[in-house]
DNA sequence: GTCAATGCAAACTCTTTGCAATCTG
DNA sequence: CAGATTGCAAAGAGTTTGCATTGAC
């Protein structure tokens, strides 16, 4: 999928409005990380961001692409795969379930439901690879971490849990 | 969701038969780690595995924990949350979207289909806290990956590439 | 007995933090 | 101009590796 330049106009006016809003200041650094992670076509690491910004931007850091992109995961700008902050976890459950992710602490609930199970795909994916399982992934944010409200960025929150 | 006697047992008969088949020996750490790992309800990391194994397997070591939970991922008798070997991901796609994730590369390919951005969810899920949204995730492995058969495990893997 | 698997310790990678200098509003 | 943000360097997680020893078949 590619996006428009009135697209992207667009996106970064929110960003901007966004970032207002949340009261956090406009740097060139995060305009421009920003504008690295919303043309990117793949699923980009921080470290992959951060080499393609070095060449417009020779003077960024890893350390400030890293703030940036939890800053924009917290402003819901951007998302992740998985769960951030969280090594690889292991799923021992064999029977046929479904995810609910929360987005801020990384707790993953099992739920089961037949109607999901029963999911077709479209032709078009079994293209891509030998399927061997399908899964509904629920993102949102856990009922405990909906409590902890009004905290700024992911590691501030977790600076201060400890 | 807990798993009866009778299932356990099964699963362990599958699992000594797995090994065998793979040509891997049974040992009593890969027993007792795939034990603790079955009867985990949760989806716990390597570290967790390997606390709760301690208790009954004092001198297990963290590094055999990984490499047991990788044999066991590659021999299908457990999957992970997400993709292994990889750091966090971004995601700037901003339109509904549902991903195709390789099990073993960790590639991940965005695909579109309208039916599937229709899913109703069940109503137990609120519970478990706000959705902010609804993604299908279909779990294999890719093409690129399925030519390279008959490698052992995915660290041998990763190194044979470099 | 043979070769794979383990435990240890050290290395490595990815991510975070403290702090002084800099820049935004 | 004040306070947030950055870059740097160093620390901290989580994960992997090399090698001598142990243990399964």
């Amino acid at each position: 999928m590619k996006i428009g330049p009135e697209e992207l106009e667009q996106r970064l006016n929110r960003f901007k409005e966004d970032l207002k809003q949340a009261g956090v200041k406009l740097t060139h650094q995060r305009l421009e990380i920003f504008k690295e992670v919303a043309r990117s076509k793949d699923h980009p690491d921080a470290e992959t961001v951060y080499k393609g910004l070095r060449k417009r931007l020779p003077t960024v850091s890893l350390d400030t692409v890293y703030r940036t992109l939890w800053l924009l995961l917290d402003l819901g700008l951007i998302d992740t795969l998985g769960t951030p902050h969280h090594g690889v976890r292991f799923d021992a459950n064999t029977r046929p379930h479904h995810h609910f992710v929360c987005k801020k602490c990384g707790m993953t609930s099992d739920f089961y439901c037949e109607e999901l199970d029963q999911i077709t795909i479209p032709a078009a994916v079994k293209k891509l690879g030998r399927v061997e399982k399908t899964q509904v992934e629920i993102r949102g944010i856990c009922s405990r971490c909906s409590k902890k409200i009004g905290r700024k960025n992911c590691a501030k929150r977790k600076k201060e849990e400890k």
